[in-house]
DNA sequence: TATTGTTATACTCTATAACTATA
DNA sequence: TATAGTTATAGAGTATAACAATA
């Protein structure tokens, strides 16, 4: 075989990441989603729920709990927007975003342990390669 | 933000090929465990259906299944253990070598357009440190 | 009529427990 | 008693349909 498949590789290291978060973000009563979804609130409010689910790729009507919860523990916050009735804008609150710099500490400081075998060269083709497999097609 | 997570790029571009095999191997009336079952098989005929399921990373109990799916169209075989009767070596039928081949020709021809974008030089990085990445912690 | 948020439901995928036949 | 294969069951994760409120 000339070489394995890409999906494989990809796959294998997708699952090794997970893995090594997952015991990381619970340590900060966190699971995967509520981290995504608090990175995507970082970046940006986000105007509507739907928006939200889109930007990360999430099912809108699992959304709907996962926000239950989060909101409950006051980690974000859930604002009608005063132009569309309808819709509710989400926006992380202080808190929600010290919990999401502890979780995030803790996951670089994993992933920088995984580069540390990579030379420099090595690790910034990496990650400027990833960027673009990530991206939209073009 | 200094940089995105890297589970967050590999989780993506995971789910971007996925999405990319998945009518192609539907095509070949495979499912995406198929593809993993019969190229596992391909390396390495199977001493037992337990070994095959850890090899993968696959869940024993599901592995019967599919097995039997896969055994009913007569891509592969499962034979008793002569020296242990409870085991049952599984093994490719040239039908399974072919139906794989058709199949890896056209996952390969999708992954060479992906990696079309890169450099020589940022293929070769890549590849290499993908295989590093995957494989099991030193 | 279309859209946001929501609930309820069904479906798929995955993991657990228990059985049988061998060892 | 321990293991390979199997079956049945339960659980988590995911997707679909339908509803109320608003545009």
């Amino acid at each position: 075989m000339e070489r394995q498949d890409l999906g494989a590789l990809f796959a294998r290291i997708t699952r090794r990441l997970i893995d090594a978060e997952t015991p990381l973000l619970a340590a900060r009563d966190l699971k995967m989603w509520d981290y995504v979804v608090l990175s995507q609130l970082a970046q940006q409010e986000a105007p509507t729920q739907l928006a939200l689910a889109q930007a990360i790729a999430y099912d809108k009507t699992r959304l709907i709990r996962l926000l239950d919860d989060l909101e409950g523990e006051g980690l974000l916050v859930r604002e009608a927007d005063p132009t569309d009735r309808r819709a509710r804008i989400v926006r992380l609150t202080p808190a929600g975003e010290r919990r999401l710099a502890q979780a995030r500490a803790d996951i670089r400081a994993m992933e920088e342990e995984l580069l540390g075998e990579l030379s420099d060269r090595e690790r910034k083709t990496l990650l400027s390669v990833l960027q673009r497999l990530a991206g939209e097609p073009a």
